[in-house]
RNA sequence: GGCCCGGUAGUUCAGUUGGUUAGAACGCUAGCCUGUCACGCUAGAGGUCGAGGGUUCGAGCCCCUUCCGGGUCGCCA
């Protein structure tokens, strides 16, 4: 109790009945019958229906008081009849009879939008006036569940052992990778410090340093491009790392502490571990994409021998993928949908199908090509049955699985056969060490510290792009939710490693000194991962859109249209920096 | 950087083939109302149709340029 209040908005219930009490709160609704005035009055823990009556207060309060304004009431806690309890409510079966009102600070009358509403408002308008979104209650109780989540992971990770040890902010810039955030040292002319995209090097060092079992929920910082499901800037990962310890051992820490998290926090079914492990290859060949939904039943197959003496000419020389779906409810016009979503918004060449009638014959764009002998293969591949429908994707072999992939996820969503209430998970493994650019020079597909399958041997004697690395990613309904590695911890194998994909030696020992140096002080063997916080918020609170589990979150174009960051600075903050801005750039 | 969708009242949206004074709901303002809880009823105010240019007798609508927002591809070791 303190001069504010009493009781929370969500305190009172029939046991508080004719009590003094004294509350304070946001006004959501205002109900005014004239001679009585219903308000909910609305705070972080709940809502209780204050009745004014008497014409002084009534007075007091329409000249005072305005919708979202704060204001501190005294009265007497009064039961409800049977027949006016709000169910929606917890402290619905009471109400407050308000003696005295005090506004304590005003809302302006003109809000830019409906609080109970925010959700349904354009996103930059929210974004602007986020202090008032924030009350919205599905947006609050969010940031609420977001501390649950936090608090969860954290016990978890402290019952399997794991130390939290933070790393710096301030750091320095990784020539891998996406685009670093620069931070312009005043003290050293010319340099600049960058942000973590992850701690990466430092976690690595910790191990080196005797920690063992290391975890942090650490600040990510990437410059790249937002995505529905990517906060542009700056994200959150449960980042760890253990020593003396193998890929198996990472993914039953990851089992435990993601799997039992999302058991604890959903209603939905949870896999059970162990979850199932897919190779890097199966998953782009059944799937079409290295995170792949397995809540959609359908897959991928390879057609093209089928069709490799076909006279249908968009065939010819192409990979062919089939895929099955079920279609005896589907009219034509579906068919005609999907081939427009493949070319439109998909960014295919054109996407050939058939269906297979009732009487075993074929119909669609293609059927004519689709001869008896074409049939039975097709038939004796995906095993389909009268009534379903097979769409064909048809181009060189490095595009056509993620073309595969689209459409095996649209047809998911429009057939309507994504398993709902579920959430599956599995681990993507062995991905490649290596891969092709543009250039056709070899470079790392993902991270280079990972550990080559083989070590050394492989390195020196293996065709790079057939290199697979100790390099897995734990996914869950189609989202990325976590990467990691078994790192090389070898000096020599990591010097190795780098000169495939075309750095020397001493590229290695600059650009990654501390590590360089620290390998040959005795490292241990270790591995580590980094689930992905914001995103697997996200995945247990049902929502498609990051940024409604982030509470100030940047806009699309990485704006953060409340503090109006990025903004411009005052020319001497600039020469204290020793900065100045390129002609063109500065307008 | 490419592509897709969008921008009309404070908010969410409608606006027909280019044709009179651009509409609705919610919100706001005023009035009425003692059991509401999305209160109800009556009246009212509120618009640079994102901006600029063009076509036309006439543009919210068609064309061009541009800005802004969302999605997506590239990108994301």
């Amino acid at each position: 109790m303190n001069k504010y209040r009493t009781h929370t908005c969500g305190d009172l219930d029939l046991k508080n009945v004719d009590e003094e009490v004294k509350l304070s709160g946001f006004v959501r609704t205002i109900r005014d019958l004239g001679s009585v005035i219903f308000v909910d009055l609305r705070d972080h823990y709940g809502v209780t229906q204050l009745v004014i009556t008497g014409e002084e207060n009534i007075v007091k309060f329409n000249q005072l008081v305005t919708i979202e304004s704060t204001i501190c009431i005294t009265g007497r806690v009064i039961k409800r009849n049977e027949d006016n309890v709000n169910a929606k409510i917890s402290t619905g079966k009471i109400e407050v009879g308000v003696q005295s009102i005090e506004l304590l600070s005003r809302a302006k009358n003109n809000l830019p939008f409906e609080v109970q509403d925010s959700r349904e408002v354009r996103e930059d308008l929210r974004l602007e006036y986020r202090f008032l979104d924030l009350r919205n209650e599905i947006l609050h109780d969010k940031i609420i569940f977001r501390a649950k989540v936090l608090k969860t992971l954290r016990e978890k990770m402290d019952a399997l052992g794991f130390l939290e040890i933070q790393t710096p902010i301030l750091t320095s810039s990784s020539p891998e990778g996406a685009r670093d955030y620069l931070v312009p040292s005043r003290i050293h002319p010319g340099e600049f410090y960058a942000l973590p995209q992850a701690p990466q090097q430092y976690k690595q060092l910790l191990m080196i340093s005797g920690f063992d079992k290391y975890y942090q929920i650490a600040p990510c910082f990437r410059d790249e491009d937002p995505r529905a499901d990517r906060s542009p800037g700056e994200f959150y990962q449960l980042d760890f790392e253990m020593s003396f310890a193998e890929q198996e051992d990472i993914f039953r820490i990851l089992e435990n502490v993601v799997g039992s998290t999302f058991k604890e926090l959903t209603t939905k079914a949870v896999s059970e571990a162990p979850f199932i492990r897919i190779p890097y290859n199966e998953a782009m060949n059944k799937y079409g994409s290295d995170k792949p939904d397995l809540r959609n039943p359908l897959v991928i197959e390879d057609a093209t021998s089928i069709f490799k003496d076909t006279e249908f000419k968009v065939f010819q020389n192409k990979v062919v993928k089939v895929i099955k779906a079920p279609c005896s409810e589907v009219t034509r016009k579906f068919f005609d949908e999907m081939v427009d979503y493949a070319t439109t918004e998909a960014g295919l060449k054109g996407l050939a199908w058939v269906k297979i009638n009732e009487d075993s014959s074929v119909s669609g764009v293609i059927s004519k090509f689709v001869t008896e002998n074409v049939l039975n293969e097709l038939v004796s591949l995906t095993d389909a049955k009268p009534g379903d429908g097979l769409f064909f994707i048809a181009n060189d072999k490095d595009k056509v699985c993620k073309e595969a992939g689209s459409i095996r996820i649209e047809l998911g969503k429009r057939l309507n056969l994504i398993e709902k209430n579920i959430y599956k998970f599995c681990f993507i493994v062995d991905f490649p060490m290596y891969e092709l650019d543009d250039n056709g020079k070899v470079e790392f597909s993902h991270n280079p510290f990972s550990m080559p399958q083989g070590g050394l041997d492989s390195l020196n004697n293996m065709n790079p792009l057939d290199i697979l690395a100790y390099q897995y990613d734990l996914v869950c309904n189609g989202y990325e939710l976590a990467s990691g590695a078994v790192r090389n911890h070898n000096i020599e194998t990591m010097v190795r490693a780098f000169e495939i994909a075309g750095y020397t030696r001493d590229h290695v020992e600059s650009k990654f000194g501390a590590l360089f140096n620290a390998f040959q002080y005795g490292a241990p063997p270790h591995a580590g991962a980094a689930p992905g916080i914001d995103r697997m918020i996200m995945l247990l609170s049902d929502e498609v859109n990051i940024r409604e589990v982030i509470a100030f979150p940047k806009n699309s174009r990485a704006r953060d249209l409340l503090m109006q960051a990025p903004s411009k600075v005052t020319e001497q903050q600039l020469r204290d920096v020793h900065i100045k801005l390129r002609e063109e750039n500065k307008k």
